[in-house]
DNA sequence: TGCAAAAACTTCACGCCGTATAGTTTCCTC
DNA sequence: GAGGAAACTATACGGCGTGAAGTTTTTGCA
């Protein structure tokens, strides 16, 4: 057999990687559900039953999607995050939260993709589809809420989380990155994440167009709240953290 | 042509009854996709095109279901809000969110289904699915948020809403049922609603059982920042409304 | 260089799906 | 009891994922 170098072998992963890639450009163009292996083939001029050579089942095509999107997500979040000054907590907190919508609505065929139900039988794996992408970006979350800790502890005295309560391959990121934050941190994380997550999901699924003409002013607002709630003011100033 | 008590008519309504009631038995068993024009009128020992009697498309039928699955959900938060005592409002707005939580969780397929991509090829039409459900609920929030309006109203000084930053449709509902809430307040209820469902969501799909062992623990500590992000606090004793 | 094995790919088939068209049966009304 | 409307079936088309079997291309070795 050849080694890594072989041209068989180079072919193949060249043709697996023109497999995700036209998979995406039709969900892109038509929606997640427009993704079938008979519209792949088509657009490769090849037959549906080929692809069965480089991926068992369409629903193994699927969840490598999913995981090559959400990295992307996670690139994404993790690259804006980086970007912004570390000395301003509140605004690097809004500048993570307005990359995460911001992508959202850059490419809402891949957050249904992600965390829909957007093609017809698909059945994640046992552990979820794309479990350490989303690792990263729960990590992400439970950075914003460890710069935020200093001045968001004091409301978070009578918390009862525990290590236990949260699952181990998160906390095996989470806690060797922010050796500082506390369970009852993390718990901040998550619904941190599940606010975020809300808002842009009802906007991205249609839902907020019929009640608000302008989700754009409404995440305004939920940003500085936000980091109002942390206790860190939004406008550049902010508060000694207490003690 | 026959009255409004004719038999023939009396038979169409049953069909059309027992039609959608096969549907929302195939969604709990099998999921949304499980709503086939074919599986149904199996189940019923007919043949698929009968059903286009009934239904113009299948995705009218599919919207119908939206309606119905969608003012279950109105039906049993608004329950939960009128049997709270409103001279309680954190209690009476944890109950709401809980409510709101518990028949997601009793129903997570009709969650899918209002809230999410489920069915297929399923285009929702102008103006979205369900309309008046969802006003429904956005007025129910618009509740929570006029009960709390007197102890919040101080965190929302500078907010810069106005009516024209909302939907016509949900105003005609909420403007009247709650006479005392700005702009602002309406702004309040939809980040909520954003907060909630995507807590929610998370939970439903999947993607928060990855991360956490206890959803309702987590859910718990969301309810309790939120009373007491709006001025309340959770345990009885709530302060006088500032001013 | 020739040849067998392996890999890549096609063909055909099956059972699902929504839905259009045309034909049949059932029922109501006059 | 006959005409007509309403309810329903039969057949068909193109789409889907996928399994089995057959064909072509490429590879490695004698």
């Amino acid at each position: 057999m050849g080694g890594t170098g072989g041209r068989r072998e180079r072919l193949r992963a060249e043709t697996t990687a023109e497999i995700r890639q036209v998979a995406l450009k039709l969900m892109a163009s038509g929606g997640p559900d427009a993704i079938t292996l008979r519209a792949i083939a088509r657009e490769m001029g090849m037959t549906a039953n080929a692809i069965y050579g480089y991926f068992a089942t369409r629903d193994d095509l699927v969840t490598t999607l999913i995981n090559e999107v959400y990295a992307a997500l996670a690139d994404a979040v993790d690259a804006a995050w980086a970007d912004a000054p570390a000395t301003d907590p509140a605004s690097r907190i809004q500048t993570w939260a307005r990359a995460f919508r911001g992508w959202a609505l850059a490419n809402p065929e891949g957050f249904r993709l992600i965390y829909g139900d957007p093609v017809p039988g698909y059945q994640a794996p046992e552990g979820g589809a794309a479990p350490n992408a989303a690792y990263r970006v729960c990590t992400g979350i439970a950075g914003l809420a460890a710069a935020a800790w200093p001045y968001a502890e004091q409301f978070y005295a009578d918390s009862d989380f525990q290590w236990s309560d949260f699952d181990g391959g998160l906390l095996g990121k989470v806690r060797p990155a922010y050796p500082d934050l506390p369970p009852a941190g993390v718990a901040l994380a998550l619904r941190i994440w599940g606010h975020l997550h809300g808002l842009v999901s009802l906007e991205i699924y249609g839902h907020l167009r019929t009640q608000t003409i302008s989700p754009d002013k409404l995440f305004r607002e939920e940003l500085a709240h936000l980091v109002r709630s942390l206790g860190i003011d939004s406008e550049g100033y902010r508060p000694e953290p207490p003690r």
